[in-house]
DNA sequence: TTGTAGGCGTTATCAG
DNA sequence: CTGATAACGCCTACAA
């Protein structure tokens, strides 16, 4: 024992030097040789549920650990055709939401042994170059949280390269999708208002080119049909905290004075907007005006606005997403599949959400009726 | 013209067709049979500066274009050693800071033709199990904003793996390092501080074993001595929302009352010890206390905060932690460099930054000052 | 400027 | 269970 031992060793040290003389890396044939057998077998010994007897494996193992080698991915990838990569394309990194979704995406796909090459996109006219790299790298997958066109969804399928979109969708394509029901989560929202006695809604909207915003604003603006509401006066915004201030003005220009309800296509500009209401122009929220937003980020639970919003099951659809596209990698078969998930309600206290009672005593005629919100178990 | 055009572009998709059939992959020698040359020309195009003659080179991109071909990346690294991707360890991507730093560093990164390989640590436990699979895809180099051990460090050099330690230092250790003078920081907020009059501090840290935290800490804790001021009441802190106000009930606990300033790890702390003071204790901030924090994350601009905070200059600080590390990878050798920016200071209001003054014609008796702060020009 | 040939470090196949 | 041998797709001398 004593004796057989530290052959081995000194072998490795040996081999070891010369390695680092010739300035080359370790390789599979170098453990080989310091464990006396064949290169395959070495192989054999890095892939779990190979056939290999236990004392050459422990053999091997002990040279690999001496020499300190690690199997080479790039070599591996070359003939499995699997990089055990998959590419996230990810617009926006600033948005407060997509930290979270990246987290998540990361944590579950390396629970499927996947490692994540980001590609974040400043603008969306960065596809084009960043698609020609998810090309090179040889990513197993892709998983897409940002807006594709048709020609580059075609593009995908082309090159037969797996794909999941995140929260996006594209009208008359078949192709995975991880969503939350963004018009159901529109339509909620207006009927919890509504069902409050709120009539003159106004609404930021996302960018023009943003399926998410779209979604919402639509089921919104439907749900007040369906109701008999007067229809929403809609603004622009670009998602970030001053959208939700400028938004603000612009709606109390265009509608001549503060609205009953505003929502907000994301949280951030709910919060701009409630800070502008409150601090600037001395707005009661929820009082004279309700503000809701989506999302339910970090910020929204705060103490200084817990925010009315609607939350998406972030971990589940990361989940969802992560396995969707392991799913088709494995499969090979490009078997299209919708996992669409619900929003949950935030109640929140920036939106009254109680219908207004009157004070039984007092008259009851006033159309209007009393402006002083009445908490209902 | 017309003549020999057709045949390059049926024989292309011939011979494509019989790629599919095949379930191949398109490599350089199919582009090469279409194009009519050697594979090695193929292989030549895509490499800038070349040298290939003007009619292959078009031939070669023309036969590429129509097959979809794109260089196998896999293939490439085996033989150049390179992959052209960097990985990034970071902990804790829910913190608010460091999605903008990751944001930043991969569009950086990118300008220098890397792309960013994401390992997000969830504990720090995670390292070893992380660090394998950094070994294994034989990323170029590592940008670490992960807590790593000497012995981690030590195996970076062993493999001869550039790094680039990204605001953590290592003792003793000469590492590659862009980092913030927190120390300086720290000292730069207690001077303002105690030069408005505060004098009895109390600071809510970061982890213990964070060096960010612990740097502030130190600056703080020597400048209070240097000026001759009680030393501050520390309590622990886990950088997020709800240890700012825990962190603000234990200090008033163990100082028994309101401290005149609060020094807070992180702005997110500092957002729940403002929330925690103004809105669940009833205090006055700034009027009786002063909170700042750390790394003026989005939020800490908003209006119901305006936080007095210090900001890192992190695009400049990605760029250089960028280029730090590709210099390193390119030249080979491994020169010690360590690049440290300062903080700016952001005055906003949640701090008194100006000395009391009394009102000329009033009693100027009282030691313990009106309690009404008076901006000065 | 172009083609030939060898090698990068694995895994996979198939005898033994 | 083990070992030879052929890919995988590309880059790079070297020779033409």
């Amino acid at each position: 024992m004593t004796k057989s031992k530290p052959t081995i060793e000194v072998c490795a040290t040996e081999h070891k030097a010369s390695i680092a003389r010739e300035a080359r890396r370790v390789t599979s044939y170098d453990v080989a040789l310091v464990a006396g057998v064949s290169q395959s077998a070495v192989s054999r010994c890095f892939k779990p549920g190979a056939s290999v007897s236990k004392s050459t494996h422990a053999r091997v193992m002990k040279a690999a650990a001496l020499l300190d080698y690690i199997p080479n991915a790039a070599a591996r990838s070359l003939i499995t055709r699997r990089s055990n990569m998959v590419a996230v394309l990810v617009t926006n990194l600033a948005n407060l939401y997509y930290p979270e979704l990246l987290a998540e995406l990361s944590k579950q796909l390396s629970g499927l042994g996947k490692r994540v090459l980001l590609f974040p996109l400043a603008r969306e006219a960065d596809v084009d170059r960043v698609l020609a790299d998810v090309w090179q790298f040889q990513v197993d997958g892709v998983i897409a949280a940002a807006r594709l066109s048709a020609e580059h969804v075609a593009e995908f399928e082309r090159r037969r390269m797996p794909l999941v979109l995140f929260n996006r969708t594209l009208r008359d394509q078949s192709v995975n999708t991880v969503t939350c029901d963004h018009l159901e989560a529109g339509r909620m929202l207006v009927s919890r208002l509504a069902a409050a006695g709120h009539r003159r809604f106004g609404i930021i909207a996302g960018t023009e080119d943003s399926t998410v915003a779209n979604e919402r604003r639509r089921g919104a603006v439907e749900r007040l049909a369906e109701l008999g509401l007067p229809p929403p006066v809609v603004v622009p915004g670009e998602y970030d905290y001053n959208s939700g201030a400028a938004g603000l003005k612009a709606l109390i220009a265009q509608m001549g004075g503060v609205p009953d309800a505003i929502i907000c296509g994301s949280d951030v500009m709910a919060i701009g907007c409630l800070d502008c209401a409150r601090h600037e122009l001395g707005i009661d929220v929820p009082g004279q005006l309700s503000v809701a937003g989506f999302d339910a980020v970090e910020p929204s639970n705060w103490l200084s606005y817990n925010l009315t919003t609607l939350r998406q099951p972030m971990p589940k659809m990361a989940c969802a997403a992560a396995s969707l596209l392991c799913a088709v990698i494995d499969s090979h078969e490009s078997q299209v599949e919708r996992r669409v998930f619900s929003a949950q309600f935030i109640e929140g206290a920036t939106a009254r959400l109680h219908p207004l009672t009157h004070a039984p005593t007092l008259e009851t005629a006033s159309a209007t009726g009393p402006r002083v919100p009445v908490a209902i178990m």
